[in-house]
DNA sequence: TAATAGTTGACTAAAGTTATCAAGTATTAT
DNA sequence: ATAATACTTGATAACTTTAGTCAACTATTA
């Protein structure tokens, strides 16, 4: 899981999408991206790039011509955020020596587990927020904060570290 | 929190300091960047870089001159995971929007509780794993799999995604 | 029916930023 | 002095983002 700027433009976008198509009832009409591209202040050719990538992912759909655009290819509580970022950011491979052939002398790579364990925390987080969950807490005005699965989150230690 | 390469490699970095100095008991020597690069493989130059800037954070004391090299600063138990990514890869504003100004019309960026939640959670679980901690499981053998904070990993939706 | 315009789709490339590496300079133990 | 080593600066490569071109498709309308 690779997480850069790149996936946060995928999923703005596609949370404004998301918006856009529930505003006008079941079957709306599609999203332009020149549309997105002005409420959201990026580029309409970064937007071409990223959603020819979530069309080609079965996330999008899109219908050419006048009154054209794009629509969710499945139900809102169905995409999640990591499915986004994952389309647009092919996911960089967290131990850097792909298997755990080329790994270093002493007990591959070391910090191998870590990236692991860190890799999984994070795309748990990630696969269970939808774009459903975030269009709620945009129309609810609350903020997001999905299932509360940190057990006890430990601040003295955050903000050492913060400092 | 920025994940790359390159606070991997300092983290890589500083784990083998922490193993080589712990190896020669209470005050050991300097070790040298010139060693960590060739068990590593990290090039002497990146390196450098890297421990030019954790230098700059206090997390590791420099000696110059023949035997020279650096130290850790601090006891391992006090240097964190997420201390050493912050001290290399100035941490990125999850939000895009600095604080809130710049955000979009309706209802400052959207995608920004997503971000900052996710920011705790990595930031949570990196600050809890120390140098320490990764030296004891690389000499037990052991995987790293600190504070098992989540309570349910719902392996389900992560094969969902991951396939 | 045909022309027009709005829109995606597939490229190429250029500008800007970041990551990585290489070379030279300062410092100090011997 | 000399050599080992940290420090500093500059150059190269890779990635991100924006820009531009042209083709294909389709709703609208004259």
């Amino acid at each position: 899981m690779k997480l850069t700027t790149k996936g946060r433009f995928a999923v703005t976008a596609m949370l404004d999408l998301a918006l856009h198509e529930a505003k006008g009832a079941a079957d709306a009409r599609p999203v332009t991206l020149a549309g997105i591209s002005e409420r959201q202040s990026i580029s309409l050719s970064y937007l071409e790039q990223l959603f020819s990538r979530l069309r080609r992912q079965g996330l999008v759909n899109s219908v050419r011509g006048p009154g054209g655009g794009y629509k969710l290819a499945k139900p809102q509580a169905e995409i999640s955020v990591s499915q986004i970022i994952s389309a647009v950011d092919e996911l960089i491979d967290a131990t850097q020596c792909g298997g755990q052939e080329n790994c270093r002398d002493e007990g591959r790579c070391m910090t191998h587990d870590l990236w692991a364990t860190l890799n999984n925390k994070i795309l748990d987080y990630l696969a269970g927020v939808s774009l459903a969950d975030m269009v709620a807490a945009q129309n609810s005005g609350q903020k997001i904060s999905m299932q509360p699965r940190v057990c006890h989150s430990d601040k003295a230690k955050l903000e050492a570290v913060s400092a």
